[in-house]
DNA sequence: ATAAACCATGGACTATAGTCAATAGTCAAA
DNA sequence: TTTGACTATTGACTATAGTCCATGGTTTAT
């Protein structure tokens, strides 16, 4: 497929493509036709994408994805390998998890507290404490 | 307190902590007193700082960071406010959550999908279709 | 056939979130 | 008292993740 379409189909720019591909995050990419010079593109190129999109919106910046994407393609036999790549990330997504719930919570407080302040009012006032003298 | 003990308290560096100052992430910071030229900072500074670490590790940026501690400490008395405000805030929460539990799925399944390749095949085999002719 | 929409490439530009260096003054410990 | 650590401010620099533009060629629909 042309980049246009992948575009489309992924839902980002066909800047954003060409960024991905030169940082090895799409690839199968033909090299420039003679006959128009225009670049195919292979299809897995949208699971690519759609997976990079997915990590990316929870924090992962592009090298990572690519630490990732390369990892699991470049030992697609090594079980050993892979298992112990995948847990990990497993684990990593585990603490990201609770992480979030942590942060719940603590809006959650912030919710309980109101009315009857408490909580929100150690963190959340403004204690203007001007101390003018030495 | 002082910058640096700020910054030591809450792990970033002095910088970090002048940049949040100049975006109003940090505030209650007196002006520099006048016989030794430094600034005074509020101790609830520790706690903002730590909430925004915490709603950065998440992939918020910091001017949504800013805005939700000004929307918290600017409604303090808002109680109806403050509870659509947080009730929001715990959804967006939520949604991340599941989102992050669907990716971990994903990830699992390409490692139950191992030794008896299946849906890797699809997404991480690089398929080489080297298309020449039109 | 011609305009609109597409493609490739390169470079400039943007926003975000910092970090670093220069300058200059202050504090604290040896 | 002098060195090292701290502070303020400004501006430059970095990395990340794009977007936009210019140029020039191609394809497609009218």
């Amino acid at each position: 497929m042309k980049i246009g379409q992948l575009a489309k189909i992924t839902g980002v720019s066909r800047d954003t493509v060409r960024l991905y591909e030169k940082m090895g995050l799409v690839k199968n990419v033909s090299q420039p036709y003679e006959y128009n010079n225009y670049k195919e593109y292979g299809d897995e190129n949208v699971e690519r994408i759609k997976l990079v999109l997915d990590m990316k919106k929870h924090g992962l910046k592009l090298s990572e994805c690519k630490e990732i994407l390369d990892n699991l393609e470049n030992h697609e036999n090594d079980t050993e390998f892979r298992k112990k790549f995948l847990t990990q990330k497993i684990e990593e997504l585990d603490k990201k998890i609770k992480e979030l719930n942590a942060l719940k919570k603590t809006f959650e407080t912030f919710l309980e507290n109101d009315g009857e302040c408490d909580k929100q009012e150690e963190i959340m006032k403004v204690k203007i404490t001007t101390k003018e003298e030495k």
